[in-house]
DNA sequence: TAAATTTTTGACCAAATGGACAATTTTTCT
DNA sequence: AGAAAAATTGTCCATTTGGTCAAAAATTTA
C-alpha cells in the first residue's frame, strides 16, 4: 500500500520506486533473495539494471525495503482483535482476515515465509520485540476471555501459531494444494474457510465432549 | 536412512556419498538450492569441491538425490493410517508422528518447504500423482469413518492440509516460534503436542456444541 | 531557450561459483 | 611387489551477476 510514498520525492521517483518494489516483490517471492537477480527485476518492471541502481543502492536494499514496506500491513489484522468484542467473532474474524490475505497476497506470504524459513536475518529483531509484544497482548486477551468463561481453555500462543500455519499454508504451499485438489481458487478458499470456521468453532466453543461411544446419562 | 545405500558401490563410495548427502541436506535446508554452494557443502563434509564432483555430476544432481532420498521417509507416516484402527487414535497418531518429525528432522522439513514454496520444480509430478493418490485413499478412509458415525463430519483433504501446516510450522518457522516463546525445545514440542491433541479431539470427536451463552433446555 | 539538474543507459569490471581436467596419491587386485 | 583401478586435489576456465561510471538523453528551472 504505502510503497515508496516517502517525503520529498519527485513524481518520477515515486513512480519508479513503486514500480521497482512491485516487480521486486514478485521476483523475490518466486526466487528468494539470492536467486532473484537484478536483471529479472529489471525485466519485470521494464527498467534497466543501472536504472534500478539509480533508485536503490543495492539489491539487498531493495529486498529490505520491500520486506519492511509489507511488515505493518502483514501484522495489521492482529491489531483488529478487540478485547471488547465477542471472542468467537473476533477470532473467526482474524482467521478470515488472514485467509483472505493468503488468497489475495500470496506473494507477500511467500516472501515472509522464505525469509523466516532461512533464519529471518532481517526480521529476527522485529519478531522478538514488536511482533512478540503485540502477540503477548492478544494472548492476554484470550486468557482473559478464558478466565471469564467466554472461551474454551486454550493455549493462546499455539492458537495463533496454528491460525498462521493453517491460513498461510494455502498461499505458501499452493503448489502442493493445487496438485492435490482440482478446484478453482474461489472454491478452494471457500472450502478452506468453511473448514477452518468449523475447526475454530469446535475448538473454541464451550462445549461438552462426547466420545464416539455415546454414553448419555 | 537409506542414503546412498545403492547397489554395487564400494565401501568408500557409500561412505562418501552418504557424507555428502548429509552435509548437502544441511546446507540446502539453510540456504536453498541456489544460495547453497559446492564450497559450503565441501567444507561441511570435509571434502574438496572436485572430490564431490567425482561422486555427483553436478550440484543439481546432489539436490535431486537428497530430495528424492527423503521423499519416501517423509510420506511414510501417511501409510500408517489404518482403516481398521480407532479413528481418533489413528489421526492423533499421525499428527504426533508428523510433529515428531518436525522436532527431529527440521532440516528435512525446511528442505521440502523451500522446494514447494518455490514451485516444486522437481516434485510437482510426484505431488500430483503419488502423493495425491495416497492422500485420496486416506481421505476415503476418513469419509468412511464419518459415514459410519465414528468421526465428526470433516473435510478430509483440508484436515490433512491443516495437520501438515500446523506440525511443520514448528520446524519451518522455528525462528519465529522461538522469537516469541522462550521455551526449551522439549517444552515447546510438549506444549504443541498437548495443544494439537486437544484441537483434534475437539474437532473430530462426535459432540454437541454449546455456545458461550448457555441455554440448557 | 539555454543552463542546470535529473534520469537513463551502454560498456565495463571484479567477485563468486559451477565445473573441467590432468596430475598425483591411495587403494585394490593379481 | 607391481600393475591396474579408484580416489583426490591443485589449477584453471567460463558464466553469472552485483555493481560502477562516464556519457547521453530527458526534464526542470531560470
Amino acid at each position: 500500500m504505502n510503497l515508496a510514498a516517502d517525503k520529498n520525492l519527485s513524481r518520477i521517483q515515486r513512480e519508479k520506486r513503486s514500480k521497482i518494489q512491485k516487480a521486486a516483490l514478485e521476483v523475490f517471492a518466486d526466487y528468494g533473495l539470492r536467486s532473484a537477480t537484478l536483471d529479472k527485476i529489471a525485466t519485470a518492471c521494464g527498467l534497466t539494471k543501472p536504472n534500478i541502481l539509480y533508485y536503490y543502492s543495492s539489491k539487498d536494499q531493495i529486498y529490505f525495503e520491500v520486506l519492511n514496506g509489507l511488515l505493518d500491513e502483514w501484522v495489521a489484522p492482529l491489531h483488529e482483535i478487540s478485547k471488547e468484542g465477542e471472542p468467537l467473532d473476533e477470532l473467526l474474524g482474524y482467521m478470515k482476515a488472514k485467509l483472505r490475505m493468503s488468497k489475495q497476497k500470496p506473494k507477500e506470504s511467500k516472501l515472509f515465509a522464505n525469509e523466516i524459513l532461512h533464519g529471518a536475518p532481517l526480521m529476527q529483531n522485529i519478531l522478538a520485540t514488536s511482533l512478540r509484544q503485540t502477540l503477548d497482548e492478544k494472548v492476554a486477551v484470550i486468557d482473559h476471555w478464558v478466565s471469564e468463561g467466554k472461551l474454551a481453555d486454550v493455549n493462546g500462543h499455539h492458537l495463533f501459531f496454528s491460525i498462521w500455519a493453517m491460513t498461510q499454508h494455502y498461499a505458501d504451499f499452493d503448489v502442493q494444494v493445487k496438485a492435490i485438489l482440482d478446484k478453482s481458487e474461489d472454491e478452494l478458499f471457500q472450502e478452506a474457510e468453511e473448514y477452518l470456521t468449523n475447526l475454530l468453532l469446535r475448538m473454541l466453543s464451550l462445549q461438552t465432549v462426547k466420545t464416539a461411544s455415546p454414553k448419555p446419562n
